[in-house]
DNA sequence: GATCGTCTCCCCCGTGCGGGGGAGGTCCGT
DNA sequence: ACGGACCTCCCCCGCACGGGGGAGACGATC
């Protein structure tokens, strides 16, 4: 069962240069094309691919829009791999947010377009300090992922963030997690707010669910 | 930091036996011993221990009043193990009702023993049909294990709890679990505080907790 | 026929939770 | 010296959540 991908992006050299990467690989098929954001929502329905790689400046309907409209509209949606030409694009960090689960430069190398298709098909999420790691790692620092790493840590959690989120994660209320940080429970109100915003959740439960999803907490 | 362990048993000849076992293994260390349960409380407050293993019958406080006081009496309360002679035993349910987190027959081999207390440290639940099968193919079933299973079948989630539960580890509100269900968001709150109760969880985050760490749901 | 479990729905009620603001402190890099 | 994260704490507010009851309908079991 190889991964299914719909391409969504305005230029059309762009979805054939990603057509030509992707095709490559004998486990990933590029099941699909729109060329706006507008278009997504028909196309997720029909073609039910596992990996949305969807450009964030489109001219009807941007990646964000079109990200949240997919989340939003869609039962079982696919995972969401933001595209951007510009490093340091404040609208990937939006659609960070709204919900997409990592995104890549343009400029990145074939090998590195892969990777990160591969990876959020399998569920990873490329919100996290492991990921990163792994993913400077992996490839090195040639520094032009420098500024895609710095977009990343506005998304990043911070430690305090970290643990308040581990903590939630064992099940402990605001209270009790206070108590255990030894703060006010309005700070872990203010930290809990942060997490719930940064990985694009609705409350606690689903923060947790995106911990034990992404890796950040293992079970077991 | 080795497990910790409180023995809870009227019979000082059972006692000396669980001693015996647990304290073969290095990482596991007996911390106390009280010969009925309404000397339960004071004993956890001052001894602190991870898991309590408790008798379900004894002359004063029997296991399951004990259960209930230590969940409700102390704060950070140990993991409770259900210790039972007898198959079949009513009131091991009544106790996993009423909080414990696992059950063990005292016929059980040392190995089953040593087992069932680092599960329960490890915060591992007993209540899932995940566990129970890892269980019987770990120790094979001899046929003393199936009423002990019968017992836990009935500590089993219904089929629409089930379903409720998985709603919520996608991160579902009541309000979304009814529409995807099609029934009222009162019978949402009913079957989510059967699951609540059946899994000793405060609230919808502990139960998602649990789910995952039962392998009721995996991540990816 | 009676009993039991399950699923369904209803009531009241308290509160923990999360959103929306703001604000003062430290530390660090510039 | 200044901005910018980060951590800390505070206010108000609405509401979903969870606990405590109860109750009717259905099917299976006895």
């Amino acid at each position: 069962m190889p991964v299914t991908v719909l391409l969504v992006d305005d230029e059309p050299l762009v979805r054939a240069g990603l057509r030509a990467v992707l095709e490559a690989q004998p486990d990933i098929e590029v099941v699909g094309e729109a060329a706006d954001g507008a278009a997504v929502i028909p196309l997720v329905r029909r073609l039910r691919p596992d990996v949305v790689a969807m450009d964030v400046r489109m001219p009807l309907m941007d990646g964000i829009e079109a990200t949240r409209a997919v989340l939003r509209m869609v039962d079982g949606p696919p995972r969401i791999l933001v595209v951007t030409t510009f490093e340091n694009d404040e609208y990937v960090y939006e659609a960070l947010r709204a919900g997409a689960d990592g995104f890549l430069l343009k400029r990145a190398r074939p090998a590195e377009i892969v990777h990160a298709v591969r990876l959020v098909a399998e569920g990873e999420s490329l919100l996290f300090p492991a990921s990163v790691r792994r993913l400077a790692a992996e490839y090195g620092d040639g520094g032009g992922n420098r500024a895609a790493r710095d977009t990343l840590e506005r998304a990043r959690l911070t430690e305090r963030e970290a643990e308040v989120l581990r903590l939630m994660a064992r099940g402990l209320s605001n209270a009790e997690i206070a108590a255990r940080l030894v703060v006010g429970t309005e700070t872990v109100k203010s930290h809990v707010s942060g997490v719930l915003a940064k990985l694009g959740a609705r409350d606690r439960t689903q923060a947790v669910i995106t911990a034990y999803e992404s890796g950040f907490v293992a079970p077991g």
